[in-house]
DNA sequence: TATTGTTATACTCTATAACTATA
DNA sequence: TATAGTTATAGAGTATAACAATA
């Protein structure tokens, strides 16, 4: 998803701000996973692996199909940045475990992911507090 | 489905709220798409052909090659919802116009999009414009 | 020479369907 | 029977490179 947030005259609505910001950060998000020759969905396999974990676990939270994670794993895998291990208490189930290798790689992405970080510095720290509270109210939290 | 998704805990921090919020809309951006049989590339032509434009111009502001959108466009044009002209003035360009039917589609896709519309009526008048505002400056408007 | 757009190619993401091994 | 994961396959997005036609 791509977009312009051009400055058009008084687009100041609301639903223009949203989508100018959401594309914003996507494109940060991309720019970010790329500078580690990374895909976006490699990113988010590899941020979920803070602890070892089965692939149908993940495709239930991602969203998608396992046949896709075990795709994604499998070039991680190639990559050094995770490994299969036979799950201890399933016979079924394997359990992936990110590297020290991927480690590192997911430690860069982060320093790399600057958005959050320009977005933390631009406001104050009750505008940070009001955005967060707004930002969950807007979700029906 | 993509996967560019979501999580299950709930911190109360900024960088959390913002990932989990540009998850919940970019995953509403994808339904509303899937609901017209479109894909989110296709959605983001379909969308910034208000008025007839040439592929390089789409190609930039969409931050793509220009030939990801001959492909695109040549989807859209085999579903009859855009048609290529020859521009009157560049004997090299073509410009691409949405056909009857794509604004039709078009018009289908802003209504299954309520995500906007959601955020709006779960927020006060004064709290529109609070987040607004904040996004803008967040962007480093 | 530079630009507009296309074609060919290759890789990745994604879902569906069919399959295995285990529960 | 149901679940965890894989394999095969196919459609779509994406970039690079090479190309044609025009500016």
């Amino acid at each position: 998803m791509t977009v312009t947030s051009a400055a058009a005259t008084h687009a100041d609505t609301l639903p223009r701000a949203l989508y100018d910001f959401v594309d914003a950060y996507d494109r940060a998000y991309e720019a970010a996973a790329t500078s580690q020759q990374l895909s976006v969905a490699q990113v988010c396999v590899l941020i979920r692996l803070d602890e070892k974990r089965g692939m149908s676990s993940l495709a239930t939270e991602l969203g998608c199909d396992a046949s896709n994670i075990t795709q994604i794993v499998a070039r991680l895998e190639s990559r050094g940045l995770v490994r299969r291990e036979p799950s201890p208490t399933d016979g079924r189930a394997r359990l992936i475990v990110r590297t020290a290798d991927g480690d590192r790689t997911k430690a860069r992405f982060d320093a790399a992911f600057e958005f959050a970080r320009d977005v933390t510095a631009r406001l104050s720290a009750q505008e940070r507090e009001q955005l967060t509270s707004l930002l969950h109210k807007a979700m029906g939290a």
